[in-house]
DNA sequence: AGCACGCCGACT
DNA sequence: GTCGGCGTGCTC
């Protein structure tokens, strides 16, 4: 008998690979790398196995790297659990997990103990920088508390230049993590509301796995919440993990996580970092150094050994679902994770998924409410709907719409409109014959960009000059049809003449560090209407804003896809909370050619329980998740009909069962993308059970199946269908 | 997914 | 004559 390691490699084949073992030292858990066909690939032992000598001519494991330690069994069997439930390969689920550092045959050697960069006099600094280096001074006041250079750079590019100079001139001082600890004063907590209290109690005192969903407006002090919670968790001695949405939103969380534990080992993780930081990052989190860790949805793969609670915050956020690859959902894993740990787990937000908010119906989470908001003194803002039908209007904008743009300018305030199309116009049409300019590889329209004087495909990258004439009838007179945030930035300096109008949008800030300088000047008052897409709609806070402006909101409400409606539900409420955020009520304005459709006056009741509701009795009359958990199979292929016929064997693969539904193969609403046409195959069942039984049923025959030119995935509760 | 092998079309 | 197209099949 010799020793065998099941090796789990970043191949898209669900079986392990067994390699021989030379004296067999090797446990589960150690990374290897081995030869793989005519390469050498990196690897995790999955398993050891006893293998009959002369049974089967194994390969030999090639090098076991001993620049880290070995992955835990608490680690595997969460990757085995992602596996298995993503029904995808667990050494792509590791891939996927791991760092890159640590699939490559470098052995990595961490830096320098990291260090974190600080000012004990922040006046002091700020005077002698130029008044109108506004990226150095906001990199200057982060200083205030411990900075890494990952979040320093996150703050201004350059960041680490100015660092190093300010470091020569002692300006600064540099500390290694390490020693940072003692002598700095945690900011005083505040003192919490009742219901904050309350709900830190009930978190602090949970015994064992307790999934809460902690449901508060926007400025109702979710962060608080947090905040007090993992206090208590520290005290215990153990880790937390922070999930938040947006990677913009993580250097902001982090300086507020260090002004208040600065005892603490803060690490983030998102991917903006480079390969060491994560690495660096990750094996602080690995070894138990780290004692909170924050980041994006790939924090919840961070092996955390002493685990002592989950926060995910604004769990409705779409970002949390990967959309490529291994389709995980980050917040499913981090309840997941909190079950196995045996620890309790808090979902945040204002306006929950409704897959949450059952939950909490049903009683498998417990609902904690945060009424009021924390703030002494801020209001809700004022929200109208502003019916477009015979409306009076100038340039597609209300008349009341532009009188209220119109008075919090003239207090000195600033506004914002939002409209979530970037571009000048949608299409270019010709008036003529009804051409409209359309993408060469997707179903899509062309998007009319007037300042790069070129036509886009926002899907694909396509792009093409202007024509000059209607390619069809030759008609010259070319006219751009509807509008996005270039035009209507246009319209916006036309109605009020000498005003600063800003645009942010993905177009604008394409350029690095483009983002913050816009912020920058926000912040600055540069600027008094702010045009821009859904990226305004998170997490920033701007002091002087109380006015808001949503255009062409309808488009959630007549979409194929049923969750549309949530999610504008969720964009209209997290918009308000712009708004207003201070002393002055705001206001909020939503124009739409639909005024009576019920959405807007459960909109204006300003519950998301009503919402919640209909939303949910509606989705129960319709077998829509969360009252059936469905899997979607996606195909694309040079030919619509290779795809389908592709998925018409996929659905062979499975056995019909009472609560199972297998659809049709159907090709996608947006039928060509990047020149592949695709479809779509749903699979739907009674509850999560059933369709796991269902696909675990069908792999082996899905494993035999030969997918030729077809690229095609799994999408395990998919968030757009 | 890679990567090799293998079998048919237009080129120095 | 061969360079190279991408179909098919395998990887412990």
């Amino acid at each position: 008998m010799i020793c065998a390691a099941q090796v789990a490699l970043d191949v898209p084949l669900t079986r392990l690979f067994s390699y021989a073992v030379d004296g067999g030292l090797l446990a589960v858990g150690e990374r290897v790398f081995v030869p793989f066909g005519h390469r050498v690939l990196s690897g995790v032992v999955a398993g050891l196995e006893e293998v009959a000598e002369g049974s089967m001519t194994l390969k030999a494991v090639q090098s076991v790297p001993r620049d880290l330690p070995c992955l835990s069994p608490e680690w595997l069997a969460l990757c085995r659990f992602v596996a298995d439930y993503y029904h995808h390969p667990l050494g792509q689920v590791i891939a996927t997990a791991l760092p890159a550092v640590f699939r490559i045959p470098e052995v990595f050697t961490p830096a320098q103990p990291p260090l974190l960069y600080r000012c004990d006099d922040v006046e002091a600094l700020l005077a002698r920088l130029a008044a109108r280096a506004t990226a150095q001074r906001r990199v200057a006041q982060a200083l205030a508390v411990p900075q890494t250079a990952a979040s320093l750079r996150a703050l201004a590019a350059p960041a680490m230049r100015w660092i190093a100079s300010w470091l020569e001139q002692g300006w600064i001082e540099a500390v290694p993590e390490t020693a940072m600890a003692k002598g700095k004063a945690a900011t005083n907590a505040p003192v919490p509301n009742p219901e904050q209290a309350r709900a830190v109690e009930a978190i602090a005192s949970a015994e064992g796995f307790v999934p809460f969903l902690l449901f508060g407006v926007t400025g109702s002090g979710k962060t608080e919440v947090y905040l007090q919670t993992i206090a208590t968790v520290l005290a215990r001695g153990k880790q937390a993990l922070v999930l938040v949405p947006e990677i913009n939103l993580t250097p902001q969380a982090e300086s507020a996580f260090r002004a208040r534990f600065p005892q603490a080992r803060i690490v983030s993780l998102h991917s903006r970092l480079n390969d060491s930081e994560r690495a660096q990052g990750w094996l602080a989190a690995m070894r138990g150094e780290a004692d909170i860790v924050l980041g994006t949805r790939l924090a919840v793969l961070a092996p955390l050994p002493r685990l002592g609670l989950v926060v995910v915050d604004e769990e409705h956020d779409a970002s949390f679902k990967q959309q490529d690859g291994l389709r995980y959902s980050a917040r499913d894993i981090a309840v997941y994770r909190a079950s196995q740990e045996g620890i309790p787990v808090v979902l945040g937000s204002a306006t929950p998924s409704l897959e949450s908010w059952r939950n909490a119906e049903s009683g498998r989470y417990r609902l904690l409410e945060l009424p009021a908001r924390a703030v002494p003194g801020a209001a809700l803002p004022e929200l109208r709907v502003l019916s477009m039908r015979r409306a009076p209007q100038r340039d597609g904008l209300h008349e009341s719409a532009i009188a209220a743009i119109g008075r919090a300018l003239d207090r000195g305030e600033q506004a914002l409109v939002f409209i979530n199309r970037r571009g000048y116009a949608p299409t270019l049409a010709c008036g003529e014959c009804g051409w409209s300019a359309s993408c060469r590889h997707c179903s899509a329209r062309l998007v009319l960009h007037l300042g790069a004087r070129r036509l886009r495909c926002h899907h694909c990258g396509y792009e093409l000059r202007i024509p000059p004439a209607c390619p069809d009838c030759g008609n010259q007179d070319l006219k751009p049809l509807g509008r996005g945030t270039q035009r209507l930035e246009e319209n916006l300096q036309a109605l009020f003449p000498g005003r600063n109008i800003l645009r942010i949008d993905r177009d604008s800030t394409r350029r690095k560090g483009a983002m913050d300088a816009a912020l920058e000047a926000v912040h600055a008052g540069e600027a008094d209407i702010l045009v821009g897409t859904q990226m305004l709609a998170k997490g920033h806070d701007f002091p002087r804003l109380n006015c808001v402006l949503v255009l062409e909101a309808d488009s959630g409400l007549f979409s194929v896809d049923y969750r549309a409606e949530e999610r504008l539900f969720a964009l209209l409420t997290q918009v308000a909370g712009r708004a207003g955020r201070r002393e002055q009520p705001g206001e909020v304005l939503v124009q739409t050619q639909f005024p009576e459709h019920p959405f807007y006056a459960q909109l204006l009741q300003r519950d998301y329980r009503v919402f919640a509701d209909r939303a949910l009795s509606e989705r129960r009359d319709l077998r829509l998740p969360p009252f059936a958990a469905w899997a979607l199979f996606r195909a694309e292929a040079q030919q619509l009909d290779s795809a389908l016929e592709f998925l018409r064997t996929v659905k062979q693969c499975f056995v019909p069962e009472p609560g199972l539904t297998i659809g049709d193969p159907v090709a996608a609403t947006m039928l060509k993308k990047s020149g592949l046409e695709r479809a779509q195959l749903l699979v739907s069942a009674e509850n999560r059970q059933l369709l796991q039984r269902a696909l675990a049923m069908a792999e082996p025959a899905m494993d035999r199946l030969k997918a030729g030119r077809i690229r095609w995935s799994l999408d395990v509760d998919p968030a757009e269908v």
